[in-house]
Order: C-alpha cells, then sequence, then structure tokens
DNA sequence: GCCAACGTTGGC
DNA sequence: GCCAACGTTGGC
C-alpha cells in the first residue's frame, strides 16, 4: 500500500469557488485546465486516489485555504486540450501523445472559518518550506508535507 | 488597478 | 543554447 500524499489546489473562486465544488454531482469535478508543466507532472505521475487536498482561493479578496478535497482518480489526459472550443485548447496536446493531465477531485470538507493566506503567513516558522508561502511562487498544484498539514488543520481547530 | 515575479516563446 | 520580450499569475 502507497503512502498517500498531502496536495494543494489553487482555484479563483470568479472561475471555480468551493461552493461550485459542493454544487457539482457526487461534489465531483475535474480538475481541467492546468497548463503549467511542473502542475502537470504531479497530476499526471504523483497522485493517486486516496491523497487529500486544501482547497485554496486565490487571485481574490481574501486568499484562502477553504476547505478539503479528495483525489479519487488517477492522473488521466485533460480533454480539454484536445477541444478547439475550449479556453485551454492546446493544438500541441494530441490524442496520441497528451500534453496536459487532470485528475477528479471531490469534496471532502468546507471549511466554517477559511484560514487566510494572512494567518498562514503568521507561521513562517512551522510552515518552512511550504510552497504557498514561498515569494513569487505560480504553481497552482502543490504537494504540501504532512507536518505542514497537520499543522494547518490544526489551525482550523482554533479560529 | 498595480506591478513584481515567473514561465514560455522565438529570434539569433 | 542564450536571453529579451511577452503574457500570466496573484498578492496587495
Amino acid at each position: 500500500m502507497n503512502q498517500s500524499r498531502y496536495w494543494l489546489l489553487k482555484s479563483e473562486p470568479k472561475s471555480f469557488s468551493i461552493d461550485d465544488l459542493a454544487a457539482c454531482p457526487e461534489q465531483t469535478t475535474q480538475w481541467d485546465g492546468v497548463r503549467n508543466y511542473q502542475a502537470r507532472n504531479y497530476l499526471r505521475d504523483q497522485m493517486q486516489p486516496g491523497d487529500l487536498g486544501f482547497f485554496y482561493h486565490s487571485n481574490c479578496k481574501q486568499p484562502s485555504i477553504v476547505g478539503i478535497v479528495e483525489i479519487c482518480s488517477a492522473g488521466y489526459p485533460d480533454p480539454t486540450a484536445f477541444d478547439p472550443e475550449s479556453p485551454y485548447f492546446d493544438p500541441k496536446s494530441r490524442i496520441e501523445r497528451p500534453r496536459w493531465f487532470m485528475v477528479d477531485v471531490r469534496l471532502v470538507e468546507k471549511f466554517s472559518h477559511p484560514l487566510p493566506l494572512k494567518r498562514l503567513q503568521q507561521y513562517r516558522k512551522e510552515l518552512e518550506g511550504l510552497t504557498l508561502l514561498q515569494r513569487g511562487h505560480r504553481l497552482s498544484v502543490m504537494p504540501v508535507a504532512p507536518e505542514h498539514w497537520r499543522f494547518i488543520l490544526s489551525l482550523t481547530e482554533k479560529p
């Protein structure tokens, strides 16, 4: 049995919020549209069903971790890359040789109190190495170390 | 809305 | 293979 991993998935609430996920059938959606190679590699090579991830709202008034999702598929080719009608269309991704990948994601929990980035930044020491806190980072899919995962969860218990 | 930081592109 | 130009991300 493989060790499960922890992740952080960013989304702009203007385009897809945690409430949008909650409204999906089975509270499950395809995490499509990721167009960054490093993030792609995580999706394609490392995510496994059963992994957990934080759902993060970015590029909004109060950037925050707003809940938890479960990864419920392995990585598989992102069909939006093949669809000329899609905003995520990429002609260089061929069906025979897909360039972009995605996973399915299910809502596990929406926090009653979101955890603002501002608050996380108060724990530089405890969260040292967390990609989210690194200057200028732009990854929309990133791993979270187990000790960071646990620490962040503990913050939600004392809002 | 601003702008720094970043990843990608393409000319050379 | 370098690197300037460009478009995008995302906090503020």
